[in-house]
RNA sequence: CUCUGAUGUG
């Protein structure tokens, strides 16, 4: 069971849900029975991919095997309303778990956060970080990353860092997500200083910057107007062993076009499928079309507009479209 | 072995 399970999930992390279902069916053909891990797996798998109607009826299967949804299950449910802004329906089914004598841990009240963090609700959202510890329960780095974010998305940065230091005194760690939201939250309140500051506190603790941080750190500098910084820290990550994904180059491209650099946009461009950057992995929106409608955004502020024109065809040639 | 937080270019 235990190798289904983890085949099962790993099938449904990489979109392959049916994959999953099919597998799911064999599993009990050749009798052996889900137990509450695979239900887990699937119901969460299907939730995430919003086929709500599968996952009940999933619910329904496991009640009829006599196996009791447990805390995991309820907080993939609640994470679902939660994702959906449905409050209100996620506050029902922790009450319904109370109800039930399921005890909701730190991953209930992690998801409730963020949805009221998401929603701009700052105050439910402190409420049920009070509720949490009422309870018992301890706030985790996650329960602090996700109340920064919401601080930091509210314009409140300075409020986020209260937490931040809030956080190390109650002995919780910041991680690379911790810090990456607060970098973001500074570098959307244009104070590169500080952010740039955050970043070099983060690598002084050892914790590495991940992609994300980088593709933040890089939009946020262009955005100040600073390309020059921007190249310096992309040197950085080609240096690193990181795989930069295309959004970087995306993000640099868009910024040497907003600096008047585009001809140098365009070369870096040009030398994209060189340096062997991994495209799209099925995923919906093309970074490559977006690239192309940046570059002819900058050819055309700049008055280029036989090179724009020219980029259109190209993009046509290659199965994009110019919006 | 299953559930929660940070990036997506006008």
């Amino acid at each position: 069971v235990v190798i289904y399970n983890m085949i099962l999930d790993s099938l449904c992390k990489h979109g392959h849900v049916d994959d999953a279902q099919n597998l799911f069916s064999e599993m009990d053909k050749k009798g052996i029975a889900p137990n509450i891990f695979t239900y887990n797996t699937m119901i969460n798998a299907y939730c995430s991919f919003g086929r709500w109607s599968d996952a009940t009826q999933m619910l329904r299967e496991m009640v009829e095997r006599k196996i009791t949804p447990d805390v995991v299950t309820f907080n993939a449910l609640i994470n679902t309303f939660v994702k959906e802004g449905r409050l209100s329906g996620a506050r029902e089914l922790y009450d319904e778990m109370i109800w039930r004598g399921i005890v909701p841990n730190t991953i209930t009240y992690n998801t409730l956060i963020d949805g009221y963090c998401m929603l701009n609700r700052l105050n439910e959202a402190n409420q049920v970080f009070d509720l949490m510890v009422r309870k018992g329960v301890s706030p985790d780095t996650v329960t602090f990353s996700t109340l920064i974010n919401g601080y930091c998305k509210a314009k409140r940065v300075e409020d986020g860092m209260v937490l931040f230091h809030k956080m190390t005194r109650i002995g919780c760690v910041a991680d690379t997500v911790t810090y990456t939201t607060l970098i973001q939250g500074f570098l959307r309140a244009n104070n590169v200083r500080v952010a740039m500051e955050l970043f070099q506190e983060m690598v002084s603790r050892d914790l590495s910057p991940n992609i994300m941080t980088y593709n933040i750190l890089l939009e946020g500098l262009c955005c100040n107007g600073k390309l020059e910084r921007a190249l310096e820290v992309f040197k950085e990550m080609e240096k690193s062993e990181m795989d930069i994904d295309i959004y970087s180059y995306g993000i640099i491209i868009h910024g040497m076009c907003k600096a008047g650099k585009v001809e140098e946009a365009w070369d870096l461009f040009c030398g994209l499928p060189l340096k062997g950057v991994k495209e799209n992995e099925g995923d919906q929106p093309c970074p490559r079309e977006a690239i192309y409608n940046t570059l002819v955004r900058g050819h055309l502020r700049y008055h280029d507009v036989n090179t724009a024109a020219e980029l259109i065809k190209e993009m046509r040639r290659g199965g994009f479209s110019a919006d």
